[in-house]
DNA sequence: ACGTTCACTTAACGACGTTAAGATAGGTCG
DNA sequence: CGACCTATCTTAACGTCGTTAAGTGAACGT
């Protein structure tokens, strides 16, 4: 079937060149500045054209970010390799951070608006994708060095352990995307920021002397 | 000049019913989800009125938060009492969590938007307003903790600390607004995840054997 | 009594997300 | 080859939003 499978072709190309006209325009003013028009105008084609390929705004938008964040996933591979699970945990704040701050309009989407609440339809489209892996990711790493003894002992619950870690970092991230300008605080570097979180996590978290693998 | 007194009572008062009734509005439904001609309707008056007392929509959500945080800052008064500034820190934490939790649509505008990049009209405005202060009374926590040799040897900077601070107990706070419905994250009660992090953040920046006032 | 001031209304503008209805190209099948 | 069909894209519009220009009318000072 050569002309249909051409058909099809041609339909993902166009959704291809939507989703990356709109892409751009959302990294670079963010989700509340993105008009439908503004993406069509880029592509040479009318508004009405996009709802063709996509439900509604909101649907365009967090197909970006799903795509966009699977790639922090893959990064989030090379972390496996380290031996101690500790270093895991550093290593992987660190590129959660990284790519929040290096994708502002992304985070800032994903994690800082409020979500709709869950149909049971969203939940089972939910299953698997890049940001449930990374938390899952998460708590793999904290069970392992649970395993390890690497933690005080008052730290035993897997989940609390990785929603605090992740808080911590997530504080550090999002205040600064939201606060950065504000004239009565003054911010070092961002990646210090980071670090020192991070660092003041670990120590919090573990305890004097826990093995290192 | 009594006419001219009674007049100015009664601007003062319409202002004020505009006030209340964006703000049950808004606590209720959020900043995205009120509409002017809403806020006009429950009040009896035409749209057009709010713009004779506010500027736009966005000062008038801001005046209510404004107001509104003033309320936390009254609350930290208590805080000053006690004689250990790690107590202190404590106390500060748990209280601001507290109300970021209580006032979401509040802590939402006010710490998870987007802020407008400050005119220098905006600075002058800004100072001494009740957020400012929470930063600045957090600073000054720090510092007292820093000269009574509580931190470890690692944090001098009260600046860094404070900020620490602030983004891990944010973090917590504005994870939970966002996030909670999500159904692949097993959250504690708030409190629990509040007093993990306090302890968390406290445990990695004091030193061993700190001194207690 | 007259003119002024100012809280409030009427009417409208322009932008937004979204949709109903139609055009028009292409492929399918007699 | 020609009639039908399918599905992408357009035209036109709807309803909503924040906001503003141009009044209106009652209360005030003189």
């Amino acid at each position: 079937m050569g002309p249909k499978e051409r058909i099809e072709k041609e339909k993902a190309e166009t959704r291809d060149r939507i989703l990356d006209a709109a892409r751009e325009l959302f990294a670079e003013k963010g989700f509340e500045a993105v008009t439908m028009r503004q993406i069509a105008q880029k592509i040479e084609y009318t508004p009405t054209t996009i709802y063709v390929h996509f439900k509604d705004k909101e649907s365009l938008l967090h197909e970006i970010c799903d795509r966009d964040f699977s790639l922090l996933a893959q990064k989030f591979l090379a972390v496996a390799k380290l031996a101690d699970p500790i270093e895991q945990l550093r290593k992987t704040g660190l590129l959660y951070a990284r790519f929040g701050l290096e994708n502002r309009n992304h985070y800032r989407l994903m994690f800082m608006s409020l979500r709709p609440e869950p149909t049971p339809e969203l939940i089972e489209r939910k299953k698997g994708n890049p940001t449930e892996d990374a938390y899952e990711f998460l708590v793999q790493i904290i069970k392992a060095g649970l395993a390890a003894g690497c933690f005080r002992p008052e730290h035993k619950d897997a989940q609390l352990i990785a929603q605090t870690v992740w808080a911590g970092i997530h504080g550090v991230v999002s205040l600064r995307i939201s606060n950065e300008c504000d004239p009565w605080v003054k911010w070092p570097a961002a990646e210090r920021s980071v670090k020192t979180m991070i660092d003041v996590l670990v120590a919090g978290l573990t305890r004097e002397g826990a093995p290192r693998a």
